[in-house]
DNA sequence: TCTGGGGTCCTAGGACCC
DNA sequence: TCTGGGGTCCTAGGACCC
């Protein structure tokens, strides 16, 4: 949308601290970079080709997947927003022939946003991934497959090998092959039962699914989480406890205001630290903590994590990475108090609020907890990192008479 | 030098209850 | 000779998603 003169160039995005490539654009898949390839091993490759690189930039895809979003709201009443860059929309009902609709939303969204999108149409959500895949993959399509015959979705699903169906990865895949099941028109013919006892119920469901019975509801509520996880590489490895404390204060923090956004507290968390799995002597210890009571005070959860990194730190050993996870949830509002125990005191609630305010207002970690540190040593690495377009005054772009 | 950061659901097995 | 039948909860690990 910002650099269109790199529309029909080779593009990657990176992930978080330009570990590996997680998105290429076609004419990048077509110079034989591979997915998830990791970037220092294949940054000549990328130079010599001239491929344009970019580390990930949530703030920006965020925005533009809000824009999006909300665009494709005006399509139907039920929707399912399923990650940022996808949507379930529900047409049910729908009088209007669905390839015009899908067409429409196609259009719609370039003119609107300039995002080109993919859209299938199918009875079922499983069907319908199958067939988004085909809308992007077959030229002829134009971006839009609708299936709605039995025909075309056997046409389709011979040609689809079944690792491509949508909750079926490699080990799934092996486990099928085994049972001579090598495309999803394969799968959809198998004996549910007889396949569900050898994986699981998933496996089931999946099959209906590709009958056109529907067994995967649209969750249009996405509802609170079941868990909330902050962890992070550093971008330096370090042999040093001090780093490592200030760091997991700091994801402490995030997840505990993560926490405090859907308004749930927290009785027991999960704190982690590791060396690098790829070095010599990996170096893997976890801990659960009981917290004493509930909450979802920054401070409480702050100095539990950091005795628990404590613990479980061993001088020598060259760390990457730790975090936190707040593993066990309750809602606020019916939290049911022990009698003999302290609950959290209605001044730490205040307190919280303000420090989540001035957050909100004037920037991400205005207002921080000392155990954080002044020095930012965790910072991710992000070194092709675009503007952000739409949300910073200092990046938004200068149109020039 | 260098390999992400989130999540969900299911299952098996253990431990316990009456 | 012979040892039931029906449950729950918890946990670790596996598998998947983006």
């Amino acid at each position: 949308m910002f650099r269109p003169d790199l529309r029909g160039k080779p593009v990657v995005v990176l992930s978080n601290n330009d570990g590996f490539i997680v998105s290429r654009t076609r004419e990048a898949k077509a110079l034989g970079i591979p997915d998830l390839a990791a970037y220092f091993q294949v940054e000549d490759l990328l130079r010599k080709h001239d491929v344009a690189v970019f580390s990930s930039n949530y703030p920006l895809y965020g925005d533009l997947s809000a824009r999006v979003m909300t665009t494709l709201k005006s399509f139907s009443p039920n929707v399912e927003v399923y990650s940022i860059d996808e949507m379930f929309l529900d047409l049910d009902g729908i009088r209007t022939d669905l390839s015009t609709i899908g067409h429409d939303i196609k259009d719609t969204l370039w003119s609107h946003i300039r995002i080109p999108v993919g859209v299938g149409i199918a009875p079922t959500k499983v069907l319908s991934k199958l067939a988004n895949r085909a809308a992007k993959a077959i030229p002829k399509a134009n971006g839009v497959c609708v299936l709605d015959s039995p025909f075309k979705q056997q046409w389709l699903m011979q040609r689809m090998p079944v690792i491509k169906v949508w909750g079926i990865a490699k080990r799934l895949a092996i486990r099928l092959e085994a049972m001579n099941i090598k495309t999803a028109w394969d799968l959809a013919n198998a004996n549910p039962k007889i396949v569900r006892r050898c994986t699981s119920v998933c496996v089931e469901r999946i099959i209906q699914e590709l009958n056109g019975i529907p067994c995967l509801e649209l969750e249009d509520e996405p509802g609170a989480k079941k868990q909330i996880y902050c962890t992070r590489s550093f971008e330096h490895k370090t042999t040093d406890l001090q780093p490592i404390l200030n760091a997991i204060s700091l994801y402490a923090a995030r997840a505990a205001e993560k926490l405090r956004q859907q308004s749930h507290l927290v009785r027991t968390i999960h704190v982690f630290l590791h060396t690098s799995p790829f070095a010599p002597g990996y170096f893997d210890k976890a801990i659960t903590v009981q917290l004493p009571y509930p909450t979802d005070d920054t401070r409480i959860i702050t100095q539990q994590a950091k005795s628990a990194i404590a613990a479980l730190y061993q001088p020598g050993h060259l760390f990457v990475k730790a975090g936190i996870g707040l593993i066990e949830l309750l809602d606020k509002k019916f939290h049911q108090h022990d009698f003999w125990q302290q609950p959290q005191s209605a001044g730490n609630n205040s307190l919280m609020q303000v420090v989540d305010r001035i957050n909100q207002r004037h920037g991400k970690g205005k207002i921080f907890l000392a155990a954080q540190g002044m020095s930012t040593p965790w910072a991710m690495r992000q070194c092709h990192r675009s503007p952000e377009y739409t949300t910073k005054w200092t990046d938004i772009p200068c149109v020039s008479a």
